[in-house]
RNA sequence: GGGCACGUAGCUCAGUCCGGAUAGAGCGUCGGACUUCUAAUCCGACGGUCGUGGGUUCGAAUCCCAUCGUGCCCGCCA
């Protein structure tokens, strides 16, 4: 396939420039434009010609003489245009696709032996997950099914900051006031929306109250944060009792995109088994380390950063960035590799970490931070705290009530009788609805900032999810009436010459490109360019469906069979690069 | 003020890391295609000083410098 004939390109290529005596230090090998035949090209004979004496067009055709063509299996010719050298796919290589891509994990790389944590979303359980923090768990959840699709072993981790200040003003609004105190009803029936109502009340309340009542609020904050610095039991509880709720009612809104965690990792955890405190001596002992009015810093100019990092307050209690070394420490105890997913607010802080983890001996290659830039509303931020905001909750109704809408919609001026039930039109409103919003967000490069805007969101028009989820459907529903069934098994010595249409060698093309797709995907930690790899599949997909009848009785058995093998192909490819975005597959529309 | 990111068609975006073939999509606008394996589809037209100005190069949306605009950050918060 693609990856197979790229190196057996590039080796053809080395050999005839070591042949010719040029140099080989690159190779120029890219992707031609659309209408051009080959699927690989190189450009080196421009970088030649100064060197050979001769026009760029000679040098390429000078080394197009040169590549033994007996040697390649996926090459079948190599044709010059102009100064490109174009390299040409053989039978076998579209015989190889076809056959590699009826396998049902189709585009799943070679097992690394390497594992990977990855850390997203880690949202302060202050409340409900509001829509400016969308893009983390969306785009956290394709980076980890990229890396797992590419052959690591991946865990996802979400880092709950359970030991901070923020928290301790929620116990203590907490157990402070009643519901009487209050004056909203929850938004929602669940947890996090009566909770954060303490949360929301407890702030009012310290930035209104006498200085005397704040001075006191402060009295017992202030015991709570030293309790669970001691590792005080009791206190651990306290605050325990509030996080647990919160973050309860916060998961069950990320399983509605869906994303799943393997281990909800509290930062106490660090506080209680020591490991701040050792780290917190360690950090002591660096030639950065300085003692300024009253509290422990590092001085980090040196190393290209201005602010100081400050780890130990003058009460002597940690801060977050402290505990997050130490949580990152373990983490390459434990992992081959990290990846955490985090808001670009947060960049600061993430070269201190890098930095000071690398001062702390650790190597930080192991280490990659994926960035991306906030959604706000048209208006400014949103704030758990103040309670500005779209509730990722209500974006996600909001997404299927339009998509049933639509769906209903098309189920009057539909030519096709296949009786839809209410409950495929609910299942089919949430495939949709939920697929849309996830696609929207993870289909962008992560640095763009975002303005929220409902119906841009909840836009379902082309180049969004309904429009790959539709290829889908449309592959099932030919599988479904060919006899074979959905997931049946297709003859897999099918002759793939027989495809030679120009759609359908397109199509194939594309099929085999998917597992490189992948592979830089996961390299880059980029899962955006699989979003765009659905879009250019899906075009090819519906030009083959145009063109090309699969169950027509004009079509022999031979093609027949051929073109439902295609079908099963893209079916796989599709749903799986679905898969790795988080969006779902519908075997009906 | 300093640091970082972003700026591509009226709008939303690919392409930028790793420079190469006439800069690609979708939405919107206009026109066309359902007795056919699902029309949430397809075909055609219109639409671009790739923010701006320099530089490097045979070749720049892509690399370098400057500049303008926008966003984020610069707490003993997280």
């Amino acid at each position: 396939m693609f990856l197979s004939l790229r190196t057996e390109v590039e080796t053809a290529l080395e050999d005839a420039l070591v042949a010719l005596e040029y140099p080989t230090d690159d190779l120029g090998i890219e992707e031609p434009p659309d209408d051009v035949a080959s699927v690989l090209a190189s450009s080196v004979a421009f970088r030649l010609a100064g060197e050979a004496g001769a026009a760029p067009p000679q040098v390429a055709a000078q080394l197009a003489d040169e590549i033994d063509l007996d040697e390649l299996t996926y090459v079948s010719r190599v044709e010059t245009q102009g100064p490109y050298l174009n390299f040409l796919p053989s039978d076998a290589y579209f015989e190889t696709t076809l056959g590699a891509a009826t396998a049902a994990d189709y585009g799943t790389l070679e097992d690394r032996d390497q594992s990977v944590v990855v850390e997203h979303t880690s949202a302060n359980p202050t409340g409900p997950v509001h829509v400016g923090r969308a893009r983390n768990p969306i785009i956290g959840d394709a980076v980890a099914n990229v890396l797992d699709f590419a052959g690591y072993d991946v865990s996802r981790h979400y880092y709950v900051n359970d030991a901070g200040r923020q928290m301790a003003v929620f116990t203590w609004a907490y157990e402070t006031f009643d519901e009487d105190d209050l004056e909203d009803d929850p938004a929602r029936e669940r947890i996090e929306y009566d909770l954060v109502r303490y949360y929301r009340k407890g702030n009012r309340f310290l930035e209104n109250a006498s200085d005397e009542e704040v001075e006191a609020a402060e009295a017992e904050i202030d015991a709570i944060m030293q309790g669970l610095e001691a590792g005080d039991e009791e206190t651990y509880e306290r605050v325990s009792e509030v996080v647990d709720q919160v973050l309860g009612g916060m998961k069950e809104c990320l399983e509605r995109l869906p994303a799943e965690f393997d281990e909800f990792v509290k930062e106490t955890r660090f506080m209680r088994n020591g490991a701040t405190d050792d780290l917190v001596a360690r950090l002591k002992e660096l030639d950065e380390a300085v003692y300024e009015e009253d509290a422990w810093q590092l001085e980090l100019d040196d190393h290209g950063i201005d602010k100081n990092l400050v780890f130990l307050r003058s009460d002597d209690t940690s801060l977050y960035p402290t505990r997050d070394l130490a949580h990152h420490e373990w983490k390459f105890d434990n992992y081959d590799r990290a990846v955490t997913v985090l808001g670009e607010d947060h960049k600061l802080q993430a070269r201190q970490l890098r930095t000071t983890l690398e001062l702390l001996g650790n190597d930080t290659d192991q280490l990659r931070q994926v960035l991306y830039s906030y959604v706000n509303l048209p208006e400014g931020k949103m704030s758990t705290r103040r309670g500005t905001g779209v509730d990722l909750d209500d974006l996600l109704d909001e997404a299927i009530d339009r998509a049933r809408d639509e769906v209903e919609d098309r189920l009057d001026d539909r030519i096709r009788d296949d009786d839809l039930q209410e409950d495929d039109i609910e299942r089919i409103a949430h495939q949709v609805g939920i697929g849309a919003v996830r696609y929207d967000i993870v289909s962008k490069q992560p640095t763009k900032a975002i303005t929220f805007q409902w119906d841009q969101a909840l836009d379902f028009e082309a180049q969004s999810a309904p429009y790959v989820q539709y290829v889908h459907a449309r592959c099932c529903g030919i599988l479904e009436e060919s006899g074979f069934g959905v997931d049946g098994t297709i003859e897999t010595d099918v002759d793939a010459t027989l495809l030679e249409t120009p759609a359908e060698r397109d199509l194939l093309e594309t099929i085999a490109r998917f597992p490189a797709v992948v592979e830089e995907a996961a390299d880059d930690l980029e899962p955006h360019q699989i979003a765009t790899y659905t879009r250019e599949f899906a075009d090819r997909f519906n030009t083959f469906y145009r063109e090309c009848q699969v169950l027509s009785d004009d079509v022999d058995a031979d093609l027949q069979e051929a073109r439902l093998a295609l079908v099963a192909a893209s079916r796989h490819t599709v749903a799986n690069a679905l898969s790795i975005l988080g969006v779902a597959a519908p075997r009906s529309m």
